[in-house]
DNA sequence: CATAACCTTCCTACTAGTAGGTAGACAAAA
DNA sequence: TTTTGTCTACCTACTAGTAGGAAGGTTATG
């Protein structure tokens, strides 16, 4: 068994924490050849064009991600809890660095000149993270537990809005105890201020 | 009477909105160069280095944003309209295509390789933005014209994050609504549910 | 007035360095 | 032996930035 990671992986995960900081047009095959210690040729063996690791590094991401909030879905005991331990994942991202910012929330802002397999799994993913808080929400609703003043997928695009907000003013002013104070409330107000 | 823009503000209004199309890695000189025909060292000649022109760029931007907000503030009735027309200024732009994304929180996504000279204007804008948030509504608390559920300056961070975080969403998913289904109720709810 | 000096703006032509990407050799493993 | 991964060496296109000069206007001086 070889539980060390592929090289594959590990260019995939340079490649994403280089999206994180910088963005698509960022980071270069040269910025991950010199992080891993391997030639830049040997990247387009793994990668042939840039585009496609960006898709690849998406599509990874992405279902990473559903497999998260589908577990939490079926861990947390109550979809309050349940958008609790979706914003808690975040602030431990950001509080200890490890990730202070979604890929596809960098990538979205981006989007405009983004390659066409880019985007599309972009779109995508912002797609399945407002279906999860929409459901989340509306079982919240019918469980009796959260009170919404608006439909669930009204109320799950403000609240994924406000979450991305959050990062970017984390970002922008280098305080990392934003982020909870911004996306704080506005779960404490869901679940019934 | 000369009421033509001279060169350099030429170069400024292409080089935002490249910036507000892919951000700080997003555009080149060359592109520049492109859009208004003109060779590449003439805009050397105007801005000796990238850095300085996005910089001065920020500032001619952070100077025109506190310009309108001042005068929201001097012509519209009541902290509530001020707020109403601050989000129909971003909903216009964004349904005109105009200026689909603020060209600091475009910036600000960016913040981590960005050069100190351009970084800590970027900074300043959001705390600028967040300044002018919190006052108009610490005003609409006085004049009984608001119902805030926490501090103003809270409040105010996360008005500003909703309002960054409909534009990506906007953008992400393509759809120029999305931006006022988003910002509308949470201005809404501020003017008293 | 004439003219010399200067200043601004733009140009052509260039540099060093980096971008993404390719060709082919080599070694090790399947 | 064929496949997989890595390498060296290279390519073309593009990056920011520089050198030096031409054209035109402005100002100072004779």
């Amino acid at each position: 068994m070889k539980s060390m990671s592929s090289t594959s992986d590990k260019i995939l995960d340079i490649a994403q924490s280089l999206i994180v900081a910088g963005g698509y047009n960022g980071f270069s095959y040269a910025d991950i050849s010199a992080a891993i210690g391997i030639r830049k040729a040997s990247i387009h063996h793994h990668f042939p064009a840039k585009a496609e690791l960006v898709a690849v590094l998406v599509d990874r991401y992405t279902k990473q991600a559903e497999a998260g909030l589908q577990s939490l879905r079926e861990r947390a005991a109550s979809p309050a809890d349940q958008l609790q331990f979706y914003i808690d994942y975040w602030r431990s991202c950001i509080e200890n660095a490890s990730q202070p910012f979604c890929v596809c929330a960098m990538l979205a802002s981006e989007m405009q000149m983004l390659p066409d397999e880019v985007a599309s799994r972009v779109r995508a993913h912002f797609q399945n993270l407002a279906a999860w808080l929409t459901s989340v929400l509306q079982a919240g609703v019918e469980q009796g537990l959260l009170r919404l003043d608006r439909r669930p997928e009204e109320q799950a695009q403000m609240l994924m809005a406000s979450v991305h907000g959050a990062m970017l003013s984390t970002r922008a002013l280098g305080d990392p105890g934003l982020f909870i104070a911004i996306v704080g409330p506005e779960i404490a107000r869901l679940r019934g201020a």
